[in-house]
DNA sequence: TTTATTGCAAAGCTTTTGCAGGATA
DNA sequence: TATCCTGCAAAAGCTTTGCAATAAA
């Protein structure tokens, strides 16, 4: 299994090393964001880390999601028009994205690293991040679909 | 060199094969989106068939290339919030985003259609569709980078 | 002639921004 | 104590939608 948890000690050392400061919320919003699975979006967060800090707003999610994307703790998964995912694993990876559920499936690869540096090296492109989505259907909405098509 | 482009004869059987109708809007933002390798935002296309066509809406463009989406002529490129791009090479590929002037360039793989099948088949998934992005700098702005460090 | 499409304008959504009050180092 | 951060509300920006007029088949 890919896990990325990470303790409090490390979240907020990770943040001072950069200059930016711990707060509650950012610990807080840390902890749905690096230890989930579900690829959470911003108001998933939201909703998410208000359970623990009431007022906490939106905005600061967003800012938040902001920092930890330039600390490299978060890819952003830029899945449809209007919606991006936050994925704690940053290593190169594939996403499997089902159109219908929306559910999100990390699958590890480890050729991807040498194809990006073949790429790098052959269009002399300096990589710093990847986004490897693969749309489609998941096993269960693909029986319920092949379900559906035959009662027509 | 990928290349992706298609006649207007092309165009107009694979809009009807699907009770789509092909009218002259349509064919002329195809003429820019299948032809292009600048891999153009909505507004972008907007921009360049107003130049044939001064009365189309950017709704008419928004609406043909979800068409083109469902015809499965185009991909669409989630480079990043707010910000959706067209390619017109279909299978599956690696994009080099530059983050700082936003060049997209394709780049062949042979690997890539393996590295799905294998994923798919490990996560019993049905996959339809991808997106493989490579964020990072060009050669031209990773120099135009490096000298700007020299200056400090 | 029927049906799909266009173009306009308004609405919808996610995300960003500005700023005064408040917390952190 | 100086600086950064929060939360609010407003703004921004891309995309979608509803509908009457129009064009395609």
């Amino acid at each position: 299994m890919m896990n990325s948890s990470r303790s409090d000690a490390e979240i907020i050392s990770a943040f001072r090393s950069k200059g930016f400061k711990a707060t509650s919320q950012r610990i807080a919003i840390c902890r749905h964001v690096l230890c989930s699975e579900e690829h959470p979006n911003a108001q998933r967060i939201y909703d998410e880390v208000r359970r623990t800090h009431p007022t906490v707003s939106l905005a600061t999610v967003y800012k938040t999601l902001a920092v930890l994307k330039e600390l490299n703790l978060i890819q952003e998964l830029l899945v449809k028009q209007g919606e991006a995912r936050y994925d704690p694993i940053v290593v190169p990876h594939l996403n499997l994205i089902c159109n219908r559920c929306g559910v999100v499936r990390d699958v590890k690869d480890g050729n991807l690293k040498i194809i990006i540096e073949n790429a790098a090296k052959l269009a002399r492109f300096s990589p710093s991040g990847q986004s490897f989505i693969i749309y489609g259907l998941c096993n269960i909405c693909k029986a319920i679909k092949d379900s559906a098509r035959d009662v027509k």
